[in-house]
DNA sequence: CCAAAAGTTAACGTTGACGTAAACGTTGGT
DNA sequence: ACCAACGTTTACGTCAACGTTAACTTTTGG
């Protein structure tokens, strides 16, 4: 597979090797292979990955502690798919996926509150600017 | 007009008292008036924009500096209404307000590019939630 | 009228999210 | 085989956004 020195995902991504480093540490990224000397070897997944976690940074405005949150939360699913998928007490295993489910619907809904209120602050900014282009006009007659 | 005193703001709001202080220092809340003795006196309009202030910070995740160019910008208008409406030049005037109105537009801009984000996200999250909830079934079968 | 509650300023402390510098090892081309 | 460019860890530095404490004044209820 296809794999990518720290400088290139830095460029891509945008992030600074620092941060990226920062984020493997924090367990918001996935460690990555690594060369016979050490050197981190990235994936495409990973570059995937850190876009999302710009996204969520900087567009939802999370913390890095609550896209952790986020982030756990899927492992916790991807990672049942090999290890409790093969067993056997189906009891334990439902209850399990229904902890995950409950927290992607809180953090759903919780999206959609957020969505909800920026619609809101935009209406609020519309008006603004509504009135500004009529004031505007006003100047011209 | 009904006033409130420091503790008051801060109950309704949630945001502590030296919160309330320092966001007034910064200039994201309008100086209120005092008592003879110092201690400051807010408004309902106070209260209102703190809200909005809290919005912005919390849901659209925007910076301290970046709510003061969103407040700025909005008193730079309110405040022209007062100060340059009865300027006898409307070229100057005129030029002023499309300042303004550009920097709006900027705003409004950036917002829709971060809804449009959020609504990438949330498909994400939803396309998981739909897997997990498939992966419940199949637990019943 | 007076103690307790609530307010004020000033200054230092803390936490999250990295930046930066040092000291050292790895890679790859000539 | 060498060296410039890039990588690694470790550790201290920084800045925003408050929290906390101190020392003091004002307001208010009994």
């Amino acid at each position: 597979m296809e794999t990518y020195k720290i400088d290139e995902v830095s460029k891509v991504t945008g992030l600074t090797k620092r941060t990226i480093r920062y984020y493997e540490e924090l367990g918001l990224l996935m460690s990555t292979q690594r060369t016979e000397g050490g050197m981190r070897l990235y994936t495409q997944e990973h570059i995937e990955r850190l876009k999302q976690i710009v996204s969520a940074r900087d567009v939802l405005g999370f913390s890095l502690q609550e896209i952790l949150d986020f982030v756990q939360l899927r492992e916790t699913f991807e990672g049942h798919r090999t290890s409790i998928q093969n067993t056997e007490d189906a009891e334990v295993k439902r209850h399990y996926l229904q902890e995950v489910e409950r927290g992607l619907a809180q953090q759903l809904q919780m999206i959609d509150q957020k969505m909800e209120t920026m619609a809101q602050f935009r209406r609020e900014r519309e008006q603004l600017h509504h009135r500004i282009k009529e004031a505007i006009q006003n100047t011209l007659t």
